[in-house]
RNA sequence: GCGCCCGUAGCUCAGUUGGAUAGAGCAGCGGACUUCUAAUCCGCAGGUCGGGGGUUCGAAUCCUCCCGGGCGCGCCA
C-alpha cells in the first residue's frame, strides 16, 4: 500500500520536473510546523530554485498550478506560503477512508530473508539491565521486519567456550569443590548463584597468579571439548542459557534459533572459512615482528582503521588457535550460506512452556534445518563492538563478497549505566568522579547490575497493586496478569524510547514510574478506547466493534457511520479529532522510518505520540454521551481506527494490551 | 596519540538526512473528577541549542578551530 505522502511526493516531483524541465529528486514531505498552515508541506521549491537560480516562490506557485491541473486526489488545497513553501491540505473523507482500507491490509510479502542476531549474553551469570537493552532492540527489529513482510529469523549466539564461563567453571570446580553433577542439581536461582560465584572469582582472579595461569588451562579444556573442565562449562552454560530464555520470555522475547560457538568448534567451521580467507591476497601469515607466526587480515589505509597502531588483525595466533572474531567471521560466512558445512539442531529443552521452543545447534548429531541463507544479516551488540564487526564485514570483502558485507549490518547501540541514586540503593560504591557524571557503569564482572528477573519482579508487583486499587473487584490472577503486562510496558519502552547512541542512566525510580512518557500510559489509552467499545456496546445491546467493522464492509449500518452527515461533521473538523486521524495516518511510514533509520525510537516516540493525541480527543469528544448521532458515529469510527491501529503499533513494539488497568 | 560518538529547559531526552515562532516527559506553580477509569487533560513558567569563526535567502542540523565528556584502538572474549 502506498502512503498520502508517498503519493503526494510523486506527484510534486512530476510537477516540478514538467515546471523546470529537467529532473529532480524526490522531494520531501514534511509536517508544517503548525497545523494552520496545512496538513502537510514541502519545501523542495526553496531547495530547487537556488539550484536553477529562479524565484522559490514564483517556482511553488507553478508547480502549484501544475499539480492541481494534473488533478491530485487526496488533496483539497494547495498554497504557497512564506518564501516558497508548498502547504497542502487533505482531502479528509479520502484520508480517512484510506485509513480505513488500510487497517485490514497485511504487509506485501518480501522474499529477501532477514536474520537478527541479538541477545547473545555470556553464558555465566544472571541476564541484568544491560542485556533487556540489546534483547528488547533485537526483538523489536525483527518484529519490524516482519511488520513489513520480510521473512525473519532470529538467532542468539551462545559463548559456551569464553574466557567468562571459564572463570564460572574455576568457581565451581577450585573454589567449591562442586562436581558437574552436584552442579546439576543445585536449586534455582542457578544464574544469581553464579552472579555472586563470578565476582568472588573475578576479585581472586586480579592478585592470584596461580588462578590466572588455571584459567588458561580450563579455557583451552573448553575449547577442546576435554575432561572435567569441559564438562562443567557445559553444564553451566546449558544451565544459565535456560535461565535466560525464561528471563526474555516474560518479556515476550523468542528465539528460532542459538547457535553455540562449542558448535562452531566441533563442526570447525572456521577451517573452511579460514581456507576462503587464505585465498586473499590481504590475509597473510607473517614472518617477523611482534606477529611472527600469526595468520593476519591486512587492514592498513582501510576506511575506518585509522585507529590502529599496526593495522592489521590477528586471525589465527602463532599457536594454531583462532581468534574470537575468526570464529565470529566463520558465523557469519555461515549465515549467508557461504559455507558447505552445516549444524543439526535439536529443541531446547528445560525452559517451560513457550509454545514453539527454539532450537539449538547440536554439533552432527541432532536434526537438519534450513537455518542461515540470510540475504541481510542484522547483529545487535553494543557499540563498544564496532571495530571487531568492521573486521568482520571487511573479512566479506577481501573475499569477493563485497555484496554480503554490505548487507551485513552492525546495529549498535550504548551502554546502559546506572544513575548514582539507583547505585546507592544497591549498595555500589560510588566515588566522587562517578557521582559528578552523574551515571555509574555496570560492571557484571564486580557484580554491579540490576538482574532483570528482579526488575520485572518489582515492577509487576507495583503495576498489579496499583490495578487493584483502582479495580476493587478484580480477582488476583486478574490483577496478576494486568501487572505483568504492565511490567512489559514499562520495561520495553523505557528502554526502545531512547535514540540508539544515548547512553541510558537507568534510575530506577524512573523505570518504575507509570506515568508520562511511559509503555503504561499509552496501554491506558488503548484500554481506554476498549472500554468505550465495552459500555457503549452493553448500552446498544451490540458488539460496536463487530457493528463498525461490518458497516465499513458494507453491511448493516445501525450506528450510520456511512451517512452523509458524517463527512461533514469530519469537514467542519477544527481540533483533536482531525489531529488524531492525521497522526493514525503515518503508522506505515512510522514503521518503515524505523527500519531504513535503524531508529527504534521513532517508532517508540510515535506510539506515544498517538496515544496522547487519542488522550486529547478523548476529552474533547465524548462519546457516550454524544448528543448527536452523526457526531457519535464519526467519533467511533475515529475510535475504532485508533484501537485497531495501536494495537498494530504496541504489537511491533512487543507490548500487550492487558484487558482492564 | 589516532578513530568513532556526544554536549539542546533545573533533570532526562526528541528535533523527520539545511526550513516557518526549537519540542516532549519529569520536577515546579495554577486549574479540570457524584467521569467514557484523573496511570488522564488544560494553562503558566522555564532556552546566548557548550564557545568562537565560516558556508547562504535560511544553521540545533553542514565546514573549521577550541572547551568539556563517553567509548574503542590485545596472539581477551
Amino acid at each position: 500500500m502506498q502512503t498520502t505522502r508517498a503519493r503526494l511526493a510523486i506527484s510534486l516531483q512530476r510537477a516540478f520536473e514538467e515546471v523546470t524541465g529537467s529532473p529532480v529528486d524526490l522531494p520531501r514531505i514534511e509536517d508544517p510546523p503548525r497545523r494552520e498552515m496545512g496538513d502537510l508541506a514541502c519545501t523542495a521549491a526553496l531547495q530547487i530554485a537556488k539550484e536553477i537560480g529562479t524565484n522559490p516562490r514564483e517556482l511553488g506557485q507553478k508547480v502549484a498550478d501544475a499539480v492541481e491541473a494534473a488533478g491530485l486526489t487526496g488533496v483539497s488545497e494547495i498554497s504557497i506560503a512564506g518564501p516558497g513553501f508548498i502547504n497542502l491540505r487533505l482531502d479528509r473523507a479520502a484520508l480517512l477512508g484510506a485509513l480505513v482500507e488500510d487497517l485490514a491490509g497485511a504487509p506485501s510479502p518480501q522474499d529477501a530473508k532477514v536474520l537478527v542476531e541479538h541477545t547473545s549474553i555470556n553464558p555465566n551469570k544472571a541476564a541484568h539491565i544491560g542485556h533487556l537493552r540489546n534483547a528488547c532492540m533485537g526483538d523489536t527489529l525483527a518484529r519490524i521486519y516482519r511488520a513489513l513482510g520480510y521473512p525473519v529469523e532470529v538467532h542468539n549466539y551462545i559463548d559456551d567456550t569464553g574466557v567468562q564461563v571459564a572463570d564460572v567453571v574455576i568457581g565451581f570446580l577450585d573454589l567449591r569443590g562442586d562436581t558437574p553433577e552436584s552442579v546439576g542439581e543445585l536449586p534455582e536461582p542457578f544464574d544469581y548463584l553464579c552472579w555472586d560465584l563470578y565476582t568472588e572469582v573475578s576479585d581472586r582472579l586480579t592478585s592470584d597468579e596461580d588462578l590466572q595461569a588455571r584459567r588458561r588451562d580450563v579455557l583451552l579444556a573448553l575449547e577442546h571439548g576435554d575432561g572435567v573442565e569441559a564438562k562443567m562449562g557445559q553444564v553451566v552454560a546449558e544451565r544459565i542459557v535456560r535461565r535466560h530464555i525464561r528471563t526474555m520470555a516474560r518479556l515476550g522475547i523468542r528465539y528460532d534459533v542459538l547457535v553455540k560457538e562449542g558448535d562452531i568448534l566441533r563442526l570447525d567451521l572456521w577451517s573452511e572459512a579460514f581456507e576462503r580467507l587464505k585465498s586473499s591476497p590481504q590475509v597473510r601469515l607473517v614472518e617477523d615482528g611482534k606477529h611472527a607466526g600469526c595468520w593476519v587480515m591486512h587492514l592498513t589505509g582501510i576506511k575506518g582503521f585509522e585507529n590502529l597502531e599496526e593495522a592489521d588483525k590477528v586471525l589465527v595466533r602463532s599457536n594454531g588457535v583462532a581468534t574470537y572474531v575468526a570464529k565470529d567471521i566463520a558465523y557469519h560466512f555461515w549465515k549467508y550460506g557461504l559455507l558447505d558445512r552445516d549444524f543439526t539442531y535439536s529443541p531446547v529443552e528445560g525452559v517451560g512452556d513457550l509454545g514453539d521452543p527454539p532450537f539449538e545447534t547440536s554439533g552432527r548429531d541432532g536434526i537438519e534445518h534450513d537455518f542461515g541463507n540470510a540475504d541481510r544479516a542484522v547483529t545487535v551488540i553494543d557499540v563498544r563492538q564496532s571495530y571487531l564487526q568492521a573486521v568482520v564485514a571487511q573479512a566479506f570483502r577481501v573475499t569477493d563478497h563485497a555484496a554480503e558485507g554490505d548487507t551485513l549490518t552492525h546495529f549498535s547501540y550504548e551502554m546502559v549505566a546506572l544513575t548514582p541514586r539507583t547505585a546507592d540503593q544497591l549498595g555500589i560504591p560510588v566515588d566522587a568522579d562517578d557521582r559528578d557524571k552523574s551515571f555509574v557503569e555496570m560492571s557484571g564482572r564486580r557484580g554491579y547490575g540490576v538482574k532483570a528477573d528482579d526488575l520485572m519482579d518489582e515492577l509487576g508487583r507495583r503495576a498489579a497493586e496499583e490495578v487493584g486499587e483502582r479495580n476493587p473487584g478484580m480477582d488476583d490472577a486478574g490483577r496478576t496478569q494486568a501487572g505483568v503486562e504492565i511490567a512489559i510496558a514499562a520495561v520495553r519502552y523505557f528502554l526502545l524510547k531512547y535514540a540508539r547512541n544515548t547512553v541510558i542512566a537507568f534510575d530506577m525510580d524512573d523505570a518504575l514510574s507509570f506515568e508520562g512518557e511511559t509503555g503504561p500510559y499509552i496501554q491506558y489509552a488503548a484500554v481506554r478506547a476498549a472500554h468505550i467499545f465495552d459500555k457503549l456496546g452493553s448500552e446498544l445491546e451490540m458488539d460496536v466493534n463487530q457493528v463498525v467493522s461490518e458497516a465499513l464492509g458494507g453491511g448493516q449500518d445501525p450506528l450510520g457511520i456511512r451517512s452523509p452527515e458524517v463527512g461533514t461533521r469530519l469537514a467542519n473538523d477544527d481540533g483533536e479529532l482531525w489531529d488524531l486521524i492525521l497522526a493514525l495516518g503515518r503508522y506505515e511510514e512510522a514503521v518503515q522510518l524505523a527500519a531504513d533509520t535503524l531508529e527504534i525510537s521513532a517508532l517508540a516516540k510515535y506510539a506515544f505520540h498517538l496515544a496522547q493525541q487519542f488522550n486529547r480527543f478523548y476529552h474533547g469528544y465524548p462519546i457516550l454521551q454524544a448528543t448527536d448521532d452523526a457526531d457519535r458515529a464519526l467519533r467511533v469510527l475515529v475510535a475504532y481506527a485508533f484501537q485497531k491501529r495501536l494495537a498494530d503499533v504496541l504489537d511491533v513494539l512487543g507490548i500487550p494490551v492487558p484487558n482492564r488497568m
